[in-house]
DNA sequence: TCTGGGGTCCTAGGACCC
DNA sequence: TCTGGGGTCCTAGGACCC
């Protein structure tokens, strides 16, 4: 049996935790730039405020049912899901966690106990530890454990707690889960299966294997298998990642060339950290930036340019230089650009390195001075030694006007709190 | 005025090989 | 008139996830 364990509209809750006073009122979390509204917790939804909705178009709605409203604060979530997960880590020996509010658990083995019971216990105890609400599918697919998990965050008499191990239970259940609820169908094919009058989970089951397969690939044939309760899809370990990407919208257009370098410069930086953190290379940079697509009555401007590099590198120095030198082919005068972004990819592990005839660079010292780095900025905190062409000026900073304090991993952000109150 | 950021996998088609 | 068979690799685009 599978087990999935999902924490209940996560970064509502995180925010809920170390603020109690917020227990019972709406909440909502917008996005980068304070974009659009990314989590609700359950009084927000009641309200009807629809999940990526614009928070400009909620301004009235907010107003008058206060709603608090926050940006988005990654380093709080991050510090909590490690918590839910070093907590879930205690009740299964394998886990797989899949994304920050989320995890499988393996539970085979687990027979000769009552799952129930078990299951029951890591709710709570999730919850007693990191204060944050958690709920738990247990079937024997992970595609119905995810069906599982809807429903045990839908009735408090499971108290967090769904479990699928008969046909009945199954068969009651997909009858009863919307077809784009389902773990595997987006959008596009949830409107494909309404339209050969596929309306629940249950009756997609009931096509054959062969018309999925030719609708869906091989793709939608597993989902079709693991509705059915034929396993497919196993727990993973993590692995490298095989692109990086940092970007970001600004938090104002921006028109000049030095303030965009400044972002590119920064989005750079971050994607070598993250391959220095994962002890891999990339060899080929991307970088792209352009206007807001959104605003119809001015002019658009997109590009990219994709480099490949001469010898695969994590040093920051020198992908800021390739970063600027792409940014300075694609930059165009007269436009008020939105956002911009770098992407790293064939990425390669960090030993063994095909070195370059013509590679005049000392590598073996830069790669001493980003060690360094590195760990003077994991002592003293981000960003505390970082490259001039990052700059100080940050115009292209992010707006997040609702920010939270990192109330869990920041002692001067808790302590200004105290003095306040 | 104001609309996020980061990933993965699969498929079809073209170019090329013998 | 009649024009093979079997591969690989790469890329762009489309689908999905959180």
């Amino acid at each position: 049996m599978y087990g999935l364990i999902d924490c209940n509209n996560f970064y509502a809750s995180c925010e809920r935790v170390f603020n109690p006073l917020l227990n019972g009122k709406p909440i909502v979390v917008l996005s980068n730039n304070d974009g659009c509204v990314i989590a609700r917790s359950t009084e927000a939804k009641v309200l009807g405020i629809p999940m990526g909705e614009p928070a400009y178009k909620l301004k009235a709605l907010i107003e008058t049912n206060q709603v608090y409203v926050f940006s988005s604060n990654y380093v709080l979530y991050g510090d909590m899901s490690h918590r839910v997960m070093n907590t879930i880590a205690e009740f299964a020996p394998e886990m797989e966690v899949y994304s920050i509010d989320e995890a499988f658990i393996l539970l085979d083995g687990f027979e000769i106990i009552d799952l129930k019971v078990y299951g029951q216990k890591m709710v709570r105890t999730v919850t007693r530890n990191t204060g944050i609400p958690v709920s738990l599918g247990i079937a024997p697919t992970k595609t119905l454990a995810k069906v599982a998990n809807k429903f045990a965050k839908k009735y408090k008499n499971y108290k967090g707690v769904c479990i699928i191990d008969t046909d009945e239970k199954r068969e009651k259940a997909l009858k009863l889960t919307d077809i784009g609820d389902v773990w595997g169908i987006g959008r596009r094919y949830a409107k494909t299966l309404r339209y050969h009058s596929i309306n629940t989970a249950w009756d997609f089951t009931q096509r054959t294997k062969s018309w999925v397969r030719h609708t869906m690939g091989v793709v939608g044939e597993r989902t079709w298998l693991e509705l059915c309760g034929t396993s497919c899809l196993e727990m993973e370990t993590p692995s490298d990642k095989k692109s990086i990407c940092t970007s970001r919208s600004f938090g104002e257009r921006l028109t000049e060339f030095a303030p965009i370098s400044e972002a590119v410069s920064n989005f750079a930086a971050g994607c070598a950290e993250k391959l220095r953190k994962q002890h891999s290379y990339g060899c080929v940079l991307t970088v792209f930036i352009h206007t807001n697509p959104f605003a119809t009555n001015q002019a658009q401007y997109y590009n990219q340019t994709v480099m490949q590099l001469p010898v695969p590198t994590n040093d920051t120095t020198e992908l800021i230089d390739y970063a600027l030198r792409g940014l300075r082919t694609i930059f165009a005068e007269g436009y008020r650009y939105k956002k911009a972004g770098v992407i790293v990819s064939e990425i390669v592990p960090e030993r063994p390195l095909q070195g370059d005839l013509f590679d005049t660079r000392n590598r073996e010292k830069f790669s001493k001075v980003m060690c360094v780095m590195d760990s003077l900025n994991a002592s003293y905190g981000r960003q505390k030694v970082k490259i001039a062409a990052q700059g100080f000026d940050r115009k292209w900073k992010l707006k997040n006007e609702k920010l939270s304090p990192c109330f869990s991993t920041n002692l001067s952000d808790v302590l200004q709190v105290n003095a306040k109150e």
